[in-house]
DNA sequence: TACATAATATGATACTGGTCATATAAAGGC
DNA sequence: GCCTTTATATGACCAGTATCATATTATGTA
């Protein structure tokens, strides 16, 4: 062997995390493959040395987009009880700095209109997203409330994405407000 | 004049109104000048006697999309009064139906993560449309929960959104069941 | 230091899509 | 029925992009 062993593993990680940035920024649509490579530091060429496809990469970036979401929040998180960690997620999840932080936010917020339209491997990795940060956000939740994480994650990634829309940052504020304080009253914690 | 006076416009709104459908199915980078003039019955050569640009039709194919979900709401809430507008509005909006027909549903369910990457033309249409349709939802709502409309839609928009995520129909139904149920009672009308 | 091989770069191909110049066709007025 | 004008079609151009064949560079080993 005569490159390290770790080598092309670690330039496939370079590779995967520019293209969770560039996904979430630009869709999976809007992205090209040699525009990644060049943010990793690379040319096109040697995409298919790491990647049998584009989908293939799309589907490593939407595993990464959700993985680095996830650490995220745990390194937050870390050390609270339930009611503390929902509170805390709220604040975070539905608030004017992830609105103004697509790339780096969570990939539900992002790709949601996308992702119907991609093909099957693609959607089936933001599924598995879906339901990993659901299952985090019942275990958080009071037993009869458990039931109402998929609704709850609806709502915040809804409020996120329509925020966006608002060209006024004091309506999307008031939007993310609104939205917050009644996703706090449903998850049965005090403001 | 040679064609009746009526002629250009006919083959223009043809040409946005398969746009609008289009464009909502495969969004707007997703499809094609040639196919979207196929679909009216033309050839793509035709189309800058019409449209300056794609944007430009894109522009008109969200105004159009809205004014059609519009319209479309207006013929089934007439003559309702405030409450019960709201409540059928979210019965038909936050609905399997909805969630199974993107092609002819609200535009913010279907392009919300595509916008914030499109031109400002394209983001100010999305932008009245979203005005228009929370205006009308100020209107049937009592004063006291008027500034709640924005975050009532963002709710809408987003669990129709995630229940598209969701491969498992059932799932997908539960998530809008908890979700109406949870819009009626911040509505403040009874189930 | 030269070699063998793994990793990346160069460059080409095929295709698609927006745009536009030019040609053809349609339709009412003389 | 011809002519002018309006509307649409044909065909081409150019840029961008996924993919791949081949060349080059880099690195540890003998």
């Amino acid at each position: 062997m005569r490159y390290s062993d770790t080598h092309k593993e670690e330039t496939r990680r370079k590779v995967v995390r520019a293209a969770a940035t560039a996904v979430r920024a630009k869709g999976p649509e809007g992205v090209g493959v040699a525009e990644i490579m060049a943010e990793a530091g690379l040319t096109h060429g040697g995409f298919y040395a790491h990647f049998p496809s584009k989908e293939a990469l799309v589907v490593a970036a939407i595993d990464e987009a959700f993985g680095q979401s996830a650490r995220r929040f745990a390194r937050m998180l870390d050390g609270l009880d339930g009611p503390q960690s929902l509170g805390a997620f709220v604040d975070a999840y539905v608030s004017p700095a992830h609105r103004d932080n697509p790339a780096s936010g969570c990939p539900i917020a992002t790709l949601s209109s996308d992702l119907p339209r991609q093909g099957q491997p693609v959607r089936q990795a933001y599924e598995r997203g879906v339901r990993a940060l659901i299952g985090r956000l019942q275990n958080w939740l009071s037993e009869d409330r458990r039931h109402l994480a998929a609704s709850l994650l609806a709502e915040m990634a809804g409020a996120v994405s329509l925020s966006r829309a608002m060209s006024d940052d004091e309506d999307a504020a008031r939007l993310l407000a609104d939205a917050r304080a009644n996703l706090k009253t449903r998850m049965g914690i005090d403001q």
